[in-house]
This record gives C-alpha cells, structure tokens and sequence, in this order.
DNA sequence: CACGCCTTGGCAATCGATTACACGGATGGT
DNA sequence: ACCATCCGTGTAATCGATTGCCAAGGCGTG
C-alpha cells in the first residue's frame, strides 16, 4: 500500500530528502541533472505525497469546506459546482459536507472541518439564531463566507442575492397580471433569506394593492409544496397567485394542482424561486427568479481568497441582483 | 486563530501532553480529578484539536472519498446522501469530489484523494477504459469500492444496479403496450452501466420482435435528450417508443416533444431510467426504472468498511434489482 | 513485613514533509 | 591573485498529536 515516503525516494535517487522536496515542488532550484534523478525516482517507486504531513508543516492544506444545508437541492447543487470550478483554479479543493438543515449537525461539521485544517470555508448557514454560536467560532478560527443565506451577528462576509428585489420583480409581474390577491409558500425556517422573502412578499404586495391570503410555512421540499396546496385548495376559494420561497416548493404545488384538477395558470398563478433546471420541465413550465449562481460562487471564492491574503478587511455583503424568467406557469397556457 | 494546542491544554492543566491525549480521547484510563481538569483546561481554552497532526500520526483520517462524474446529476447526489448517511453512522466523515466525467480530471481527484490519506473511496467512474489506469492505481493505494458503473479489469468491489433486468423491465412492458418499434437514447460514453443498458435494449427487444430504429449517443444531460428527439422528429416517422438510458435525457427528450408538437404517450412513448425525484413531475409524469440507490450506498460503505478490516476478501459484485415504475408517460395520459 | 501486580502519569520517539541555517565550490569583479 | 557572491545541497529542527516504554505509588497477598 501507499507506503513510499519522500525518504525512499531520497535513497533512490541518492540525495537528501530536502533536495527531493526542492525538486518536487520547486520551492527553490535544482541542478538540472538532480532534478531528472529526482522525477525518474519518485515516478520509478510510485511517490504520491503525504499531504497530511505536508499539511501539518506547512499549516494549509490548499482545502476549503463548504457546507450546505441540502446537496439534494438543485440551486444548492448549483452553488456547490460553481464554488468547485472557481477553486479549482485557484488549485484547492473542496470539502463537502451537507448539514441536512439540521443546526446540530452543522456545528459538528465545522468543528470537523475546523479540525481538519481546511484553510477557510464557505457556508449556507441553516438557521438565523441556532446555527449563530457555531458561525461565530468558525469564524474566529479562520476565514469564513456565508453565502445565500446570512446568519445577524456574525462578522463575516457575505455573498447572495436581493431578496427585496425578487419579490418586487414577482409581485409587479403579478401586478400587472391582474392578480388581486396571492398566498405564499415559504419555509419556518428563520433565516435571512426566507424571513427576506416573506418581507418582500408583504411589502410588495401591500404595495401593489394584493390582498394576501395566506402564508404557509413549512419546509424547502416538493412534498411541503404539494400539502401546502393541498391546504389551499381544500380552504375554499383559491387565490389569484401562489408565491413560493423557492422552486421545489413550487414544483409541488403545481403536482398538487394537477392532482386536484386545478388548471394553472387559468385558475391560478404560480412562481417559483431559483430557477433550478427543472423548473423548465414541469406541467406548466414555471416562471420563477433566476438567481445569478455562478456569480455568487465565483464572488465567494473571490472573497475567500481575499480573506486568506494577508490583511483583514471589513466584512463584505454583496447582493447581487436576479432576474425574472417568465414562463407559463403565469402566463397563457402554452401546453393547453 | 486557532492556534491552541494540545501544549497548551497540557500547561493549564498541569500535566503532560500524553495525559491530555488520553484523557481527551480516552485512549486509556486517567483519574477523574485529572480528566475533570483537563476538560476544564480544554474547554476555556477552546481547544479543537489539530485533525493533521492526529492523521499523521495514526495514520487514518476517519474519512472518505467520493468521486462521482456530476454532483447536478440527482441520480448521483441522491446516491451521495445514502453514502454520506451511512459513514456519519460508521462516525466518518465523506470528501466529496466532482469529475466532471472527465477522466483527467478523475485520476487527478483521485491523486489527490490518495495524498490526502483518505482511508477509502467510493468511486463512479467516468469510463470504460480511460478510467482504469488511475482506478488501477488508487486500488493499489487504499480500499476501493466501484458504485452503479464499473471498469473491467480493476481489481475492487462493486454495487450497482442490474441494467440488464432493469431493460427486460422495460422492454417487457413497451412489448406489453403494443410497441413494435423503439429507438434508444443514451451516453457516448463507454462504461459498464452505458454498455449493458444498450446491450440490454438490443437483446430484450429482439426478445420481443421490437424493431430497433435508432441508438443516438450523447452525454447524460437534458440538453442532449433534447437534441436527440429534435433529430428524431426531423428524420421522419416516429418510432413507437424511445427508451432513455437515464431521466435527464428522457425529460429533455418531453421537453422537445412538447416543442415539437408531438404528443406522449398518444404519438410516443417515453421511458427513463433512475426515478429522479423530478421523474414524477414532468408533462407528462414519466414512466422509468427505480434504482434502489441507499441499498447501493449502504452495500458499498459496507463493503467499504469491510476492506478496512484486516483480512482482504476476494472483490465483491452485487447487482442489485430494479424495479418499474409506470407513469403516464406510456400509459394513458392522465393530463389529456 | 516483604514482594509483586496494577494503575496512572511522564519522557521521548515517531509519523512524513518542509525549511532555516550552514557550508563548499564556482563565479565574477577589481 | 584575492575576496565577495551566489548557487546547490545537506543537516537537523519543526509542525502537533499519539503511544511504547518506564517509573512511582497504591494495593493485596503470602
């Protein structure tokens, strides 16, 4: 097994191991000649490394951590292979870890990941209040960049999207559909973004002159969707509109709607939040927020990188803006 | 930052750093004044630990690596939940990488996964034969364990799924549903589970009498299901039914019929394979073949977790049983 | 009372790579 | 011809935790 160490390649090539690191990283010169001595060796008996050891001496492992509350989620699965791309270019690699929108087993990851050395981390904290105390100590050990979601009180960076501004383009578009009144769809969750939403969703319907309905919390899943329309539809009267949080939610509420025998968007009219690849797919396709994702990636490393520089600078948010992508599900019936 | 360490604890405390190692991991039994005081020490000092240095030293890291071609592939991350869930139980961590099929970049997660002193992985291959020699390699190096695809000639265990009953399933009810011809829709790329979806189409339709009219090769993406029906369509008369070698390419292959004007199941029928979650929530829902994917993931950290015991077993291959699931794709239509 | 076992804690080696420091030889400038 | 550099290489300390070995003290037994 694995058990060529630098030492063995050292004897091979008949040099010091300090000359057999030298000519494998290039931390410093080498004599042409060594330096073929040297390669022919290690590749001769197989050296791979011991990149714990050379983590351990140089205290960075070239790792970050990024941990999301949910790898099943195609906007996170999204986020997570754009932060994959940017690192990679910058020549780390990535540690995932899911905390299952479960603050407990968030702090257990950062604590690993903390243990484990990664040189900074990215996350998309579960909870406003409970995931707080974790974030706050991860973020003392090393630097740290909240994405999407942003837990008050912690004196990190930021990086996501404009919340108010999704819920103004949907409600106008709404608006100016003829909608008169909406419910909405979100999760219980309390954090940043979903309390954003819902705020959004108040504010801007107020303004517009919506009624609201109803405000459904629950969770970000299709099947959380599907009972919230449930409950709707076996209220009474629909609404114009159903508004929800993100697009998994949607997905299910037009499932429930299609079960239900309610025609969208000629009874009633849907959106989504995200813009996951499947919110194209479904019966009706739906119009949801594109949120910019590989710009919050690419953001997030960036600021990562800055991080691991030299100087602290003060935290940094930066929302950045998402765009409306109209689709049937709130305009004429192309599927009839 | 965190630089406390074990010293540290070991001053406060006023005790060796040995008796903190085993107070705090219990490695051997101290007295309860001394562990008392030791956790104190630990505590107020914030103590985490240094996971590197403990690494090196045992030489295990309690983690694991995964590589799989995409992480937007829900067929895949569903498979990563069932593994990491399963390691969080065995108290191990998961180190999840991307390959992007593309094997250079799968061998060079793969390095990196050996350098990192992983203490196994879990490994979906990109390719038949590109694949091999890194697979080759990094068997050599640690336990190993092939999930859902695997290369001929690699000297590890494998769990997947049986494609060649999962097409019997398949073929048997388009058979059953009166289709006399079927084209098959699938990935360029030659790996085992690509080779033995094709060969199974082939065999259990000239089982059936089901002419064969086309076999289109892509990559494992709605967009490529897309372009193949485009082709499709524009060729001329539509076979009886179009059998794809997974859902993001069968739900592409919906959208384009949609686009096209080509109604399913009325004109054409449309099966896929994986059951996505996203499956069930196209126009129409689609009728695919369900993997049993956390039978797959515990089997494979099982055998996994076999490999890191002391006596080597023979490779291990177990092929697990699909199953059919019918939806309105080549049924009735339900949506009208 | 004497002897040996068992428990508990410390000393120091160890894991494998990196790197500060030192040294010898070659080079170039005056 | 002599001295100052500079380049390439080796020696050994270092990163932080774990653990083999040993010693001291407590206890029970003959």
């Amino acid at each position: 097994m694995g058990r060529v160490t630098i030492r063995d390649v050292a004897e091979r090539a008949g040099v010091s191991t300090a000359t057999v690191s030298r000519a494998l990283s290039g931390a410093r010169p080498v004599s042409p000649s060594v330096l073929e001595t040297v390669t022919r060796a290690a590749d001769d008996l197989g050296y791979s490394g011991n990149g714990i050891a050379s983590a351990l001496r140089r205290s960075r492992t070239d790792t970050v951590g990024m941990v999301v509350p949910s790898i099943a989620n195609p906007f996170f699965t999204a986020l997570v292979e754009g932060v994959e791309h940017a690192l990679q270019q910058a020549g780390r690699q990535l540690f995932l870890c899911s905390s299952r929108s479960d603050p407990d087993l968030e702090a257990q990851r950062l604590r690993s990941l903390v243990a484990r050395q990664v040189d900074g981390i990215v996350i998309s904290p579960v909870h406003g209040i409970r995931s707080r105390e974790a974030l706050a100590w991860a973020t003392g050990q090393l630097p740290l960049v909240q994405v999407d979601r942003y837990v008050a009180g912690v004196d990190s960076d930021w990086v996501g999207v404009d919340d108010d501004l999704a819920l103004r383009l949907v409600v106008d578009h709404l608006a100016d559909s003829g909608v008169t009144s909406a419910a909405f769809i979100s999760s219980t969750l309390t954090n940043s973004s979903t309390e954003l939403r819902v705020a959004g969703f108040t504010e801007h319907t107020a303004r517009r002159g919506i009624a609201v309905r109803d405000v459904l919390l629950g969770e970000y899943s299709i099947a959380w969707g599907r009972e919230a329309m449930q409950r709707l539809v076996a209220a009474g009267p629909l609404p114009d509109a159903v508004v929800c949080a993100d697009d998994l939610i949607a997905l299910g509420v037009l499932q429930a709607c299609a079960a239900a025998g309610v025609a969208v968007p000629a009874d009633v009219l849907v959106t989504g939040f995200d813009d996951i690849p499947y919110a194209a797919l479904s019966d009706p396709p739906l119009t949801t927020v594109r949120q910019p994702q590989d710009d919050i990636a690419e953001e997030a490393v960036r600021l990562l990188s800055a991080a691991l520089g030299p100087h602290r600078a003060p935290p940094a948010r930066s929302a950045l803006a998402p765009s409306l992508v109209v689709r049937a599900s709130t305009g004429v019936s192309a599927s009839g």
